[in-house]
RNA sequence: GGGCAAUUAGCUCAGUUGGUUCAGAGCACCUCGUUUACACCGAGGGGGUCGGGGGUUCGAAUCCCUCAUUGCCCACCA
């Protein structure tokens, strides 16, 4: 059979993958057997894929193969996550290209459209995993917009109300002024940014005293409802009571105290704008002020901007400038950096608002899972030292803005029947909601027509934190068996940058729903970045193109390349000569197969001793590796276990054993070296296979005719054994013998595979006093260089001392060993 | 401003309770070799005051203090 040397990656791989999937490897019911189970990190629906999800998905792949191969019933639940926000604005846009405006249209007609991009898109980031080989179950892939995980959603909701647990609150949010939306505290990102400290004279009422306030946002001064002084101010003692007029607006404020003002900072005076400020929000709790919100949705001013009515807020602040420079306001203006913050989507300037939004109380709700991961460690993250920020951001953590004022989403399901703060009902659905009413009204003559159901959308984290329920019905049917047989799960892996955002948030719900743990592990990846340790971005343009690396150097190549430097929580800087390096490692199995498939077995060879001792060496080598990988994947060191499966195969299968054992060019092998390298290549594509899948498929097919039952994907993980290390010290020092006579003889005609002969020949002779010598020597650590002559003697040198013993047979090793000894107690 | 982490070979990183697996790995580099599995190869080799300084100790990459630099998280001062 004609193998080709260079291994084609792309015809195998795709082959492969339709084969497991023919066979349905991949899929999962419950039975006898323990689960091991994973739910992917749901990519956005409408996403591609990207270097973050090639390392995160690869993880999770090599994880769940190895647990497939270990005989656990392996469960990988893919699916997408809706994306509120993302989805929201791609769709926003597209109809804006095609000339429609979101405002133009029904809430309903936007959904229509919304549905059909994700029904467009949807499936390509799952098709384009498909190609990196995860082997997810991909009958049971759920979206988190399905219908009964919508309604596992709107459940949760309604029982978290009814626990007391929501309610609605008057709140400062962040405002995206061009998406129209609020945004949670993580989706804003602070920037620092040049601007003005401009200083303003408020004229004391009744008074020709002048009081100069700092502020940054000089168009605001609508919505002034107070000055606030330190009381312990004395500059400012005479104002204290006194009152001042907003400039421009005309408008009469109190002057109050508060200790809040920083004596230092500005003037040490401070105008108070509760509706757009969120510290002048909590002065103005504080002192029952006023609040007047002078900005539209989209931050243009409204009525209250009086002339500047309609215009936005950043041309208000220019122009406003001008007047109260004009009417001798302006007191100067100063160069300040501030920091800004601004919509991670949409890069608006964030506005302050006040708005009704739903909250969900989390103090209570908090306690189980800071409980299961910092005190009973039922929950491990790796590494460890994401615990800090875990516990930092648990223990700290402030109700969660559940409502989005988006169409694309869960809506909530309250309806209001009247026009007042608690007019409304939480309910399933309409009908429910309309016999809630009634009662809660006490007003029977109440119609469906008389409700209205709250217009936001919940949080898209709101459905994902339900993700390891939801996905087995584990909200709606806590008692159906399938959630039963996998839940808990076993391991998430994710990023770190959504630690609070999903992960911990999972947990809550874990404990909340089930009384349990959601998962016992969570491996935290890195960030991908570039050589230049920059974060991979669009904007950068350094993001390689996922699809195209899988071409170039094969799905297997990719992930050698990514897991090679990607231990776990360190940022992995991706560069695509790592890539290179994973397919060079594939191409060096198939390499090594193509030999062994090309030796020609004659039964009547007896079995040459080197081929012996070779064999005997790498099985106790095989088993010493096999134990290191284990121990690196308990403490999920994924790319440590690559690394010593790489160098087990490199160097100890290829460049020693396959060198010992291999014929003579043109003559054939022995069986019986045959068969154990046929086993020993067996047992090493069994560890392979996690890392790369489809060479490691392809050439256990090759070596002999498979059932489908035989497929490699099926097999075992070798199981632990105990190592004979005797045999691989022996080895390696018969190894450095060997290595010292070349370098002595610097024979070139002479084989490394004769050496090793002339070795075990004279091991054999001298076998118990050569072994002891060696060994007793092995074990003092102190050897340096070794070198066996000939003739059959041992030499070595040991801190520069050089020795020699003759092995004759009759020599008295123990002696030669406490003289040794000593001789080292002087040095 | 508050908190957390990191700093080890040219690069990316290991180094678990301080001491014979403590100075390591992979890549890169240099030299030589082979072209009858594989140049996506083989055999050798060079290379580090373990960020600086101080301390504890018989002994420190490892523990303590301090400084410097970097990264991340939280909060943000009108």
């Amino acid at each position: 059979m004609a193998l080709a040397s260079k291994y084609n990656a792309l015809t195998v791989e795709k082959k492969w993958y339709d084969y497991w999937m023919k066979h349905d490897y991949f899929h999962s019911v419950p039975n006898e057997k323990e689960p091991y189970t994973i739910v992917i990190p749901p990519p956005n629906v409408t996403g591609v894929l990207h270097m973050g999800h090639m390392l995160n998905n690869t993880i999770q792949d090599v994880l769940i193969r190895r647990a497939r191969l270990q005989g656990f019933n392996a469960c990988w639940v893919p699916g997408t996550d809706h994306a509120s926000i993302a989805t929201e604005a791609k769709v926003v846009a597209k109809l804006k290209a095609e000339g429609i405006n979101k405002n133009d249209i029904t809430r309903d007609e936007f959904l229509v459209h919304a549905w059909e991009w994700t029904e467009q898109y949807g499936g390509t980031i799952l098709e384009q995993l498909k190609k990196l080989g995860a082997s997810c179950d991909w009958k049971r892939t759920k979206f988190t917009m399905d219908p009964e995980m919508s309604e596992s959603v709107i459940e949760s909701f309604i029982d978290l109300y009814n626990k007391g647990l929501i309610y609605r609150g008057h709140r400062m949010v962040n405002w995206d002024p061009e998406a129209k939306t609020t945004l949670s505290d993580e989706e804003v990102i602070h920037e620092e940014r040049q601007g003005f400290l401009y200083y303003l004279n408020y004229k004391i009422e009744d008074s020709d005293e002048v009081l100069t306030i700092a502020t940054t946002r000089p168009e605001t001064i609508f919505g002034d409802t107070a000055i606030c002084i330190n009381p312990n101010d004395t500059r400012f003692e005479h104002l204290k009571g006194k009152k001042a007029v907003v400039p421009i607006v005309n408008r009469v404020v109190p002057i109050i105290e508060d200790e809040y003002v920083d004596i230092e900072f500005g003037t040490g005076c401070l105008k108070v704008t509760p509706a757009h400020d969120e510290n002048d929000k909590a002065l103005g709790d504080k002192h029952s002020l006023e609040v007047i919100d002078i900005f539209n949705d989209d931050a243009s001013l409204n009525d209250f901007g009086l002339h500047y009515k309609g215009k936005d807020r950043f041309v208000v602040r220019k122009e406003i400038i001008k007047e109260l420079e004009e009417n001798g306001s302006l007191f100067k203006t100063e160069t300040h950096i501030n920091k800004v913050g601004t919509s991670e989507r949409t890069k608006a300037v964030i506005e302050p608002r006040l708005s009704d939004q739903w909250f969900l109380k989390m103090q209570d709700l908090v306690k189980p899972a800071i409980k299961a991961v910092l005190e009973d460690e039922e929950i491990k993250l790796f590494p460890k030292k994401f615990e800090n920020t875990y516990r930092h951001w648990m223990e700290n953590i402030r109700d969660w803005n559940i409502s989005r004022q988006l169409w694309w989403g869960q809506q909530i399901p309250a309806y209001f029947y009247g026009n007042g703060q608690d007019d409304f009902v939480v309910a399933k659905s309409k009908e429910e909601a309309l016999a809630f009413a009634k009662t809660k009204s006490g007003k029977p003559q109440l119609t469906i027509d008389d409700l209205k159901q709250d217009e936001d959308a919940l949080d898209t984290w709101f459905s994902s934190w339900l993700w390891p329920m939801s996905v087995f019905d584990g909200i709606r049917n806590p008692d159906n068996a399938e959630f039963k047989y996998y839940y808990p799960t076993n391991d998430l892996v994710t990023g770190p940058d959504i630690l609070f955002f999903w992960v911990a948030r999972m947990i809550i719900a874990g404990y909340e729903y089930t009384g349990q743990k959601p998962f016992s592990n969570v491996y935290l990846t890195g960030l991908v970045r570039d050589k230049q340790r920059r974060k991979m971005s669009k904007s950068l343009g350094n993001s390689p193109d996922a699809l195209k690396l899988i071409e170039d150097y094969g799905a297997d190549g990719v992930r050698v390349g990514l897991l090679l430097s990607a231990p776990a929580g360190n940022d992995l800087m991706f560069d695509e000569d790592l890539c290179q390096q994973g397919k060079s490692f594939v191409n060096k199995i198939w390499n090594a197969f193509r030999l062994i498939k090309g030796w020609e077995v004659d039964e009547n060879i007896v079995q040459p001793e080197a081929s012996k001792v070779g064999l005997n060496w790498y099985s106790e080598r095989f088993k010493q590796t096999v134990a290191e990988i284990d121990d690196h994947f308990s403490k999920y060191r994924i790319s440590d276990a690559l690394m010593a499966t790489y160098k087990l195969i490199w160097d100890d299968f290829c460049s020693w054993l396959l060198e010992i054992v291999k014929p003579a060019y043109g003559e054939p092998i022995d069986k019986i070296t045959y068969d154990a390298v046929i086993k020993a290549l067996e047992d090493n594509l069994r560890i392979l296979h996690p890392f790369i899948p489809f060479a490691s498929e392809e050439i256990w097919q090759n070596i002999t005719d498979r059932t489908p039952e035989e497929a490699l994907i099926v097999s075992k993980w070798p199981e632990s054994e105990s190592v004979n290390e005797i045999v691989i010290q022996d080895f390696d020092l018969a190894m450095q013998v060997i290595t010292g006579v070349r370098a002595i003889r610097k024979d070139k005609n002479i084989s490394f595979k004769e050496q090793l002969e002339l070795f075990v020949r004279n091991t054999e002779e001298f076998s118990s006093t050569f072994n002891s010598v060696i060994y007793k020597l092995g074990n003092l650590s102190v050897l340096e260089e070794t070198s066996q002559s000939i003739e059959g003697a041992l030499s070595f040198r040991v801190k520069a001392n050089e020795y020699f013993i003759p092995i004759t047979g009759a020599i008295d090793i123990d002696a030669e060993i406490d003289k040794i000894k000593e001789e080292l107690a002087y040095t």
